[in-house]
DNA sequence: CGTGAGTTTGATACCCCTCAATAAAGGTGG
DNA sequence: CCACCTTTATTGAGGGGTATCAAACTCACG
């Protein structure tokens, strides 16, 4: 079995990190690391290292919040049960972003560790204590908030979306995004999360969604090479996919 | 025709401002002021003010960005065109709000007014520039930076729903919530927006926002003083729509 | 190697989208 | 202030896409 790239630790670490993508430069697109070293010593200070298992639950809506965390590596999800139990997921989260936002001292997602997961724990009074002090450090949080406002945007119109096949090739686009940046050039892509999961972030049935993968492999636009890991084969159908008023093509597969 | 307080100018205006819950204090769900007199003033120094008439836009998604707004009065819509030309509504926006989102030097939504609208224009290098100096100010612009974020995430659980009354249900409950902060105690609730935004907004078609209205006021849920004025009858009934899995209740109409 | 969770596939029903026509509201100019 | 016109909203009929229920299947895990 190849190594998973998600699940090793990094090796020397500097404290807590975050990427975001600019908000006045251009920079193509790029996530960049905003805090410096010396910040990133700061908050180490105050910061802990916490490690959990695949499938560990790391907080619970509406729990007294004590604290904000920030993936070393791994993913997360963070969600929130409806009161007829349906799960709704407001994000997946990956190396170098943050979670474990607050209202009134309580946590308003749950989250739980899709992939075993290292992160840092920042106590949420010294954080405090430590941004009152520090503009810059202040200013780079800035920046990663309104990173996170325009992904949840991105999620939001996913949502809005009334076509199975078109919230199924944007997610596919999301994640590649957020793979390419730390990711090896084979354009190797990962599906870390249930198919459960996946109908809960785009909000469809897991049924429909494992017929929606299936459509894109038999159309030759990506291929599984099992249930987690697949390659994108065709970017341009993708694209045509996530972009699809309606009417859509035919598959390759019509026999004579 | 009775007067609209959306209309009206605020009688004297301090300088810009921004309402949010608390992220850590328990202040009842209450939305509070986060700037101080002095800090509304600062910031009036850089700001200008602007008015909208109602359609009017203030500016396109992928324009390049000079200026962030802050709303004093009046309802703003944030919305993202599709390649397919459906329009997807990021959000509404009220007084205290703040919009003009960036990345990378561009706006990633466009906004127009949906009522008339008085705003406060603030140049973003003045404003980072301000910000940089003072980390107080930054402190109370992260927390209500979490609030957008919030309420954008309740957004997106909204558009999961896969519901339309559960969706118009929520939806109602979310106007309501943003107006029981200013407004009168009369329960009367303002729809500013047409039919179709709410469409784009929830993510359905207009039609079928059109017939869950209707059916909550044949339910005596909610009733219609005309096209943009309701008054809520049944809290409960509204909240359990919100949270149905599934089984609507019969109407009271079936007549003998 | 067996077990069970997770996934795929199939059949059916139903909710919502689409198209189309009517009705009401809002705005404009006389 | 009213008639007119345009825009917006309501209502209806019909078809399609997706949820739902149910069963077979695969894979990961112990």
């Amino acid at each position: 079995m190849p190594r998973n790239h998600i699940d090793d630790p990094l090796p020397p670490v500097h404290g807590p990190s975050i990427a975001a993508v600019a908000l006045w430069d251009s920079s193509d697109r790029k996530r960049t690391q905003l805090f410096s070293h010396e910040e990133r010593a700061q908050l180490s200070l105050i910061a802990s290292i916490v490690r959990f298992k695949k499938g560990n639950q790391i907080y619970h809506q509406a729990d007294q919040a004590g604290a904000v965390f920030n993936i070393i590596s791994g993913v997360v999800k963070t969600y929130r049960t409806m009161p007829d139990k349906a799960e709704h997921i407001t994000a997946f989260l990956f190396a170098d972003d943050l979670f474990g936002l607050t209202e009134e001292g309580r946590y308003v997602n749950s989250a739980k560790a899709v992939t075993a997961v290292t992160a840092y724990r920042i106590p949420i009074a010294a954080l405090e204590a430590r941004l009152r002090k520090d503009a810059t450090l202040e200013f780079h949080v800035i920046c990663k908030l309104c990173h996170q406002l325009r992904e949840t945007q991105r999620h939001a119109v996913l949502l809005g979306r009334r076509n199975a096949l078109a919230k199924v090739a944007t997610f596919i686009q999301m994640l590649e995004q957020v793979q390419a940046a730390g990711d090896e050039s084979t354009r190797e892509l990962n599906l870390p999360m249930s198919r459960s999961d996946i109908a809960d972030y785009v909000g469809m049935s897991l049924e429909t969604v494992s017929r929606s993968l299936r459509t894109l492999e038999r159309r030759r636009i990506v291929d599984f090479r099992g249930r987690h890991q697949a390659r994108i084969l065709d970017h341009r159908q993708l694209e045509t996919l996530a972009a699809r008023p309606e009417g859509d093509a035919d598959d390759g597969i019509v026999g004579p």
